[in-house]
Order: structure tokens, then C-alpha cells, then sequence
DNA sequence: CCGCACTTTTACGTTTACGTAAATGATATA
DNA sequence: TATATCATTTACGTAAACGTAAAAGTGCGG
């Protein structure tokens, strides 16, 4: 009867309850390979956020083991850098989460920093608005420039 | 007296100036510091262009004199800039550049890039949607929690 | 002749989010 | 045991477009 370390991939919504807490092992622990597929990022990645104090797996020697509470961390980070959030925003707001009070500040840093960050996207799309506007005009007038040279027989400088 | 060697074939008296100069050092030609005041970026700027092969500025011993040309490739860079190619691509297309010919495939590079250029920036512009809307809906969330803290007990009187 | 503004070259620093080895260890299967 | 897969740490590399000294040369007014 083998044990297998379980493929990846196998144990997606099975284990997900809020109140597991074993001290042994249990699963709902995830290797870093595992949970690496589990989010579609690298283990490269995984390492930088730990490395950065994104993330805390625990460790059974060397090997970390990511928990639920590592992954709700994970989908808060990448949900973070898809709106925009610079690494250590996301973490300087993560930083002040704390699970025993109201975290009134948290959510107040991150409305902050939302409003700052919805106001640069805001102007980054007009500025791509912008280039989109240009750039089209630039192209009407090369297309321009090329149907003369198409219809022109010949000509000299 | 020194005469500057003038290319001779260059454009004598070609249609092409757009402004006309105040601030010039002899007959059109601009120092570098001229040349940054008037198109607003710094001497490290025109220096790192040079370095890269996009501009090409005479010399009076050491010092960089800018020409008509120069002042036009300038314009060129910074409108491939603004839409968002790289210096390279802009390089790329410039190299094309043939005053004694029809220029035809140096246009047509140019509208092949700008066409692979308009997609990103119409998809960079989607991306940012996204971010703007899931940003959003992250804060009505966000405010709603910070609601119900503050209906809850206590306010600061 | 002095100083100051301007210019020159060289070259390392900045930013962000990882990529990419390199060398080694741990675990599992054949 | 041998092989394969997965894991570890350390650390330099990457991309873009310049920023920022550092140290020295050039030209002009006073």
C-alpha cells in the first residue's frame, strides 16, 4: 500500500474547511509544486514571495508546506498585482491584517491606496488612449504615403 | 573662422522646419543644452539616444552641435515614444530611412510595427479596464465592510 | 587671471518581478 | 542500486530608459 505524495492537480476543492488545524499532517497542505499548479504561477515566484514576506509556509524540515491560510494570501497577492498594487503595497497592507481585532486600519490603508491606484489607472488609460489616438493618425498618413508610391509610376527626390 | 563641414548631400532648404529658433548658437545649430530645453528632456537623454545610434549630432571639437535633422529624427523618436515603442523599434524603422528613395519598405515596417503596436495598446487598455473594474468592486466591498464597523459600537465623538 | 556656467566621458545605480543557472539534497519508483 | 522527479539555497542576470555622481576640459565675462 503505497502512500503516494499526491499529483498535483487531484486535491483541488476537496479539503477546504476553515477549522482544520492538525498538527500532523493533514491534507489541504500543499508542496510548493502543487501549489504552484494550483495558481498557475513558478516556484521561482512562490520563493520571491516568501522571500519578500509575502508568504509563510510552514516546513516539515525543508520542505514548505502551504496551508489555506497561504493560500487565501496568494489569491489576495495576485489580486493585488492584477489591479496594479506594487509587491510591497501588498504587503504593507497584509501586514496590518489582524485575525483577533476589526482591522479598521487595514481596510483603511487599502482604501487609500485603492483610490490612489484606480486614480493612476484611470490616467494610464487615457494616456494609452492617447498613443491609440496618435498612433492611428500616424498610420492613416503612412497609408497615405504608401498609395501614392503605389500609383506614382516613378519619380525622383 | 571655422567652417563646419556641411554634408553635401543633404537637404538644402527642404520644407521641414515646424518652429522656428531663438535660442541657437550660430547658424541652426544647437548645443545640447539648447537642444534639451526646447524638446524638454534632459542633456542624459540626448546623450543616451546618441549612444544608441538614433541620433547622430556633428561635432565642433567635442561639443555636439544639432542640426535641422536632428531636431526632426528628435521629434520622430519621441513620437514612437509617446505610442509606445521601444527605442530599438524606433531605431529599426529610422535605419530604413533613404533620402535619395522612395522609402517604401521603411513605411511599410513602420505600418506593420504600428499595426502590432495598436493591438498591444488596445490590449494593455483592456487589461487596465479590468483592473479598473475589479479595483472598483474590491472597494464598494471594502466601504461596505468599514460601514458595518462603524454602525456597529462606539464612534469617535 | 579667476570663477562660473556649460560641456565632456566613464561608469555604476535605479526600479520591479522575477528568470536562470549551479550545486546539492530528499523522496519515490523501477 | 540506479534513475527520475521534486526540492533546497545562493546569487548573478534581465529588461528600459535613463539618473547620478565623478573628474576634467572649454569659453567667456570681469
Amino acid at each position: 500500500m503505497t502512500m503516494k505524495p499526491m499529483k498535483a492537480g487531484d486535491n483541488a476543492g476537496a479539503a477546504d474547511n476553515m477549522f482544520v488545524d492538525s498538527g500532523e499532517a493533514g491534507d489541504g497542505f500543499l508542496r510548493i509544486g502543487e501549489m504552484a499548479k494550483k495558481f498557475g504561477v513558478t516556484l521561482r515566484t512562490l520563493r520571491f514571495y516568501e522571500d519578500k514576506g509575502l508568504l509563510h509556509p510552514h516546513r516539515d524540515g525543508s520542505t514548505r508546506l502551504y496551508t489555506r491560510r497561504d493560500k487565501a494570501r496568494l489569491k489576495l497577492i495576485l489580486l493585488g498585482r492584477k489591479v496594479g498594487f506594487s509587491l510591497r503595497d501588498v504587503k504593507q497592507m497584509m501586514d496590518l491584517y489582524d485575525p483577533s481585532g476589526t482591522n479598521t486600519k487595514q481596510l483603511r490603508l487599502a482604501l487609500d491606496k485603492s483610490e490612489k491606484q484606480l486614480a493612476r489607472l484611470q490616467k494610464q488609460r487615457d494616456v494609452i488612449e492617447d498613443a491609440i489616438n496618435e498612433l492611428s493618425n500616424s498610420m492613416t498618413l503612412v497609408r497615405k504615403m504608401l498609395a501614392e508610391r503605389s500609383t506614382q509610376t516613378n519619380s525622383a527626390a
